[in-house]
DNA sequence: ACCTGAACACCGTTCAAGT
DNA sequence: ACCTGAACACCGTTCAAGT
């Protein structure tokens, strides 16, 4: 099959109906190719022209599929959103559950570099958001929340997971190309002077802890969030 | 000195000498410049050559005074951060001060429209922002909170205020330019398919309850935040 | 129906040159 | 020392025209 291209051109082959070569855009093949420039390279480096490229096409090609880059990052939310599980509420330990719903949610973040800040401040609107959105909130009834409260929650919970997950991203996208970065904030931390800001400098090594693969600050939130929400649960 | 303007050119004035009668840049100039297009029109429309028109200046003399974007932004952050007032503390009504200062900066923030998306995900540097750090780590000393846990806490409360504020003065700027966006969104939701989001459309119109000029959701957040941080602070 | 080409109105940043 | 002019390498989006 690879040959054939070498061949010459038949004499029966019209250069006027002659088509590109690649393949018609698809929603779904724009979704993914977009996906790939994310994790490759973070979303910064996603834009139309770059995506358009990528796809073999011109820029204005892809509004015939997309209503512009707002709605793709929608789709992106929404396409990533699929691989978060969500699973049968357990009353027995709704608190568990819920951090592990959580913690899946931030993973699934943090493996599309920064993709979490295409989410902030954007009311989920997609089939797969609005599908962990229901899971979630039937958990959060489960753990005897009120009808209010779990409706507040199902806002509250994905805000912290999105921020968190965004910070964290960024922290690392900026320690992969400025290695020093860390230690030029743990200098500037320790030069500030210590009677202006008495606090901040004895708590130096605190402040400075540094989160591990498993991100430490991230499970204090959620630690803090699901002990209110519990407190909130009781009686 | 108005009229001076209208008299011909003094015979001993070089032409060659004169500079633009523009008063020269500075770093409060140039601050004061960029808050006034964020508050007038927000975050997208504050860019380094809409700024420098504003100023009257070329897009490059901005260069000489500031890195670039980045620190321009660190700057205006800075500078809020300053009308941020932290009491003393006061152990016995700890939570209700801090639950204080959360208002205070959210309400600083909400000022200056989607201002506290420049904030979010940036490690605050400024003395205005270490300031603030500095009075809240000791509110959450005399709350009780162990060092680590007063310095994550000091982590989690700003990512809230930041991205409650962000959130809510996104939507505010939606609302603004497109006034039927919140009933589309409700429209959106009342036609979900109830069998495949049951909880969804059972919680309808507790998810949409409308947030009030107090920001009932950013209530509800702190509430459960400072709840959490107070069953950590107990012995 | 789907895509191309070209254009419009923007970006952040750099750098030689001017005063 | 401070600023201008011009350029470089980008943006998102539109729209007439082509096949």
């Amino acid at each position: 099959m690879v040959f054939v291209s070498n061949l010459p051109e038949p004499p029966w082959s019209s250069h006027v109906a002659r088509r590109p070569a690649r393949a018609p855009l698809t929603r779904e093949g724009i979704t993914a190719a977009a996906l790939a420039i994310v994790d490759a390279e973070g979303l910064d480096a996603l834009s139309m022209r770059r995506l358009a490229e990528q796809l073999g096409c011109g820029p204005s090609a892809l509004y015939g599929h997309v209503s512009g880059k707002d709605e793709l990052l929608h789709m992106l939310i929404d396409h990533v959103a699929g691989e978060v599980e969500v699973p049968d509420p357990d009353p027995e330990r709704w608190q568990e559950q819920l951090k592990d719903v959580m913690r899946a949610t931030r993973n699934v973040f943090v493996a599309h570099r920064d993709l979490a800040g295409a989410s902030i401040a954007n009311i989920p609107t997609g089939p797969n958001v609005v599908r962990v959105v229901d899971r979630l909130l039937a958990l959060l009834l489960a753990g005897g929340l009120s009808r209010q409260v779990a409706a507040y929650a199902a806002d509250l919970l994905p805000q912290f997971v999105t921020a968190s997950a965004y910070e964290w991203s960024r922290f690392e996208q900026r320690m992969e190309h400025e290695p020093e970065y860390f230690e030029r904030l743990h200098a500037y931390y320790e030069a500030l002077p210590a009677d202006r800001f008495p606090v901040v400098a004895d708590l130096l090594v605190e402040l400075m802890a540094p989160d591990e693969e498993d991100d430490a600050r991230f499970e204090f939130g959620l630690d803090v969030i699901v002990r209110g929400l519990a407190a909130l649960a009781e009686p």
